[in-house]
DNA sequence: TTCATATGAGACGTTTTTGTCTCACCGGGG
DNA sequence: CCCCGGTGAGACAAAAACGTCTCATATGAA
């Protein structure tokens, strides 16, 4: 009988993440409730957002934690990475795309996520496993935007759901071209 | 005097792909004219995004075919065309996340360009250049992902907007792995 | 200068979306 | 059996955005 408010946000960042401007009535359909109760459960539009918010950040904290970024080799941990943000790739697309809504101030905790995944291109850049004239900002943005890319190429069938991993790690880390085994 | 439509357009499409609920009002300031302006040359919020779509095809295409994607390998050909694209990366980057919300028919225009860069990918694969293991469709999301990823790092200052070439082909082509010459 | 043209600002009515409310209903617990 | 908390549907007003209009102004050409 009672909602489950963790599966209405799964709905509305899936869906939002593929048309933001969606109305509060087709995201409350989009869960299979009712619009007062989604009224019920979030304030309102800006409450939804921002509860999708922290609920992305959140997630892909987590997977930063599980991860373990400082064990091993940087490409271990990257791989491991990679591998624990797909189930979040749909929030982590939302937020990537949504995150530019808020001008001024930008959210802290997503500056924070910003943070440790840069630090990971360092350390794989001081160890000597990355190249250097690709500064970890950008590859940061770049796996972003590789694991959004790829969340959509899934849903649209372009890409096979078992590759998602393998096809963003090997693109992001060996590139397109075919280069001598070492 | 005289509005310069396509300075509007660019100024549309830059705003729109990363806030895509922004208002007419917000667009018109974005673009540097009025409100009233904006309606007169565009008939409606509808009218704009076809416009935008419009030239954005158009510019790809003109991208596409000054690449000249069949001459040389297929790695010299993808640098002319991601180099002649860079004008146009925030109209694509438009085009990319606008198309995500296809409700329906997908656009014909865009499917046909799709159809040009995967070839250009499968080409590169069919001359030994590219692996095979990832698939020109993957290839061609993860471009257009890196080409709105880096526009959009240039925008905030977070990648140096004369690295915009390099940092794509690079990363595309060669990925962050260190690897031995060739 | 004079005139034609295009613009910005803003007023306006309309449409869409939002947020709140009421009410009937349904299912589990007393 | 009867409550009772949560829900869906819909009504309703407020808010936001849209599209159209007028008017004063500025620019460039004749």
């Amino acid at each position: 009988m009672s909602v489950d408010r963790d599966q209405v946000l799964r709905a509305a960042a899936a869906l939002l993440s593929r048309k933001s401007t969606a109305t509060m009535d087709e995201v409350a359909r989009a869960a299979g409730i009712g619009r007062a109760t989604l009224h019920r459960h979030f304030a309102g539009r800006e409450a939804l957002v921002r509860a999708l918010e922290e609920r992305g950040i959140q997630e892909i904290e987590a997977a930063l934690d599980a991860a373990r970024l400082d064990d091993g080799t940087a490409e271990e941990a990257l791989r491991r990475l990679i591998a624990g943000v797909e189930p979040a790739a749909g929030l982590l697309s939302f937020l990537v795309t949504e995150n530019q809504l808020f001008e001024g101030e930008v959210n802290e905790g997503w500056s924070r996520l910003d943070a440790r995944v840069s630090a990971l291109f360092r350390r794989g850049q001081e160890r000597g496993e990355f190249r250097f004239d690709l500064t970890p900002a950008w590859l940061t943005e770049a796996l972003y935007g590789l694991v959004g890319s790829c969340a959509w190429a899934v849903q649209d069938g372009r890409v096979a759901g078992k590759d998602f991993q393998y096809m963003i790690v090997e693109l992001l880390l060996g590139g397109a071209r075919r280069s001598v085994e070492k």
